[in-house]
DNA sequence: GTCTATACACTGATAGAC
DNA sequence: GTCTATCAGTGTATAGAC
């Protein structure tokens, strides 16, 4: 093989993702992600010392992904209900297509708590300075408006989080309950939802 | 010692709940679970012939505490609002108790989806023969009567689990990103939330 | 950079004494 | 029923040839 060591590094870094991503740190074998990656496990070790390094690099590739998102439409200056919508419709589109991730996130985190204080701690800052007071305020004044209830941004996020992440990552267990394992029923029923999420979280915080 | 073979099987119960609950079944030690049950390792295949059946023993274990609930209360004839009230108090202050369980379930339910089919097909059928008319009937004539606008009834219980669960499992992640990692905060945060929920989910629906 | 071969540690599981 | 000792298998990691 002539491959720069550009591509071999990224392509296990591709197959290690696709590997950790199903089984989890524990689950995941070198041997399978080198399997995965069409070369030698003694590769995996020349290009990153250890499986737990390997996983580091895959882990951070993964969440920034998915946090910068949750920052970059709130510091907008979109009225309250379009960020509302916009970030549902985004947040929801961007799990659609990546489901597993939600799942693997919560996981290795529940595994290793330590670690996500570390990856986080600046950007957790950042939101802390930036996007809640921004957010507050406007809400403050919409409220003055008499246009909503009064809300604590941070209850709003987390419920729309919730409603978006939710039903990905308990998709196995709901899927079962709820729509009889049945597939299509509760893929529809998720693209529907986005809509459904908007409304609901305007509609509890609209004066009518 | 002198136990009774119920004694010893139970004190190997409950030893390998802590640390499946902890690490899961792939990061899990047979070592690690004799030593929390204070006996030999021996002893776990003696009562339970494999980590495999000593997982699954736990892992029925840990749903049968959890979805039973789900239907409970739906099923009683309560007063639409009431019954939200009443199911989002009730789970919350379940999983307030025992915050490690919902993750626990997703992660292993994520690692072996074929697993939740069998054992939940039998109350699947409960569910959607029994439960989910009832609330659907309900949903109707309230409708009906101008009290609420119409909603998918499993819209709505998906959205009462996602606002409970969600922010129990994302608990690490999101006391980062939104609460500097204070501990105290969230937790008040998590007490605030169930009133919360409660009344954004019925304002989300009634007609002022 | 990439491979084969192998060292080394750990883990689930069993055998056998008490 | 409970223990100690041990086996067999597997997994990460390294050595060394090319």
């Amino acid at each position: 093989m002539v491959e720069l060591k550009q591509d071999t590094e990224n392509k296990i870094l591709e197959a290690a993702k696709i590997v950790f991503l199903q089984k989890g740190m524990d689950g995941a074998r070198m041997q399978e992600i080198a399997d995965e990656a069409g070369i030698n496990k003694a590769l995996l070790h020349y290009y990153f010392r250890s499986k737990e390094k390997l996983f580091e690099a895959v882990f951070k590739d993964v969440l920034g992904d998915f946090f910068p998102k949750i920052s970059e439409v709130m510091l907008s200056d979109l009225h309250l209900f379009d960020k509302i919508k916009h970030f549902v419709k985004e947040y929801s589109n961007l799990l659609y297509g990546k489901p597993y991730i939600p799942g693997f996130i919560i996981m290795e985190v529940n595994r290793n708590p330590q670690a996500i204080t570390n990856y986080f701690s600046s950007y957790a800052e950042k939101i802390a300075k930036a996007n809640l007071p921004a957010l507050a305020k406007q809400i403050l004044e919409m409220s003055k408006n008499g246009e909503i209830r009064p809300v604590d941004p941070r209850h709003l996020i987390m419920s729309m989080l919730s409603m978006i992440v939710f039903p990905i990552i308990s998709k196995p267990i709901v899927k079962v309950i709820l729509f009889q394992n049945n597939d299509e029923d509760y893929n529809q029923f998720l693209q529907q939802r986005a809509d459904y999420v908007s409304d609901m979280i305007i509609n509890s915080i609209k004066i009518k």
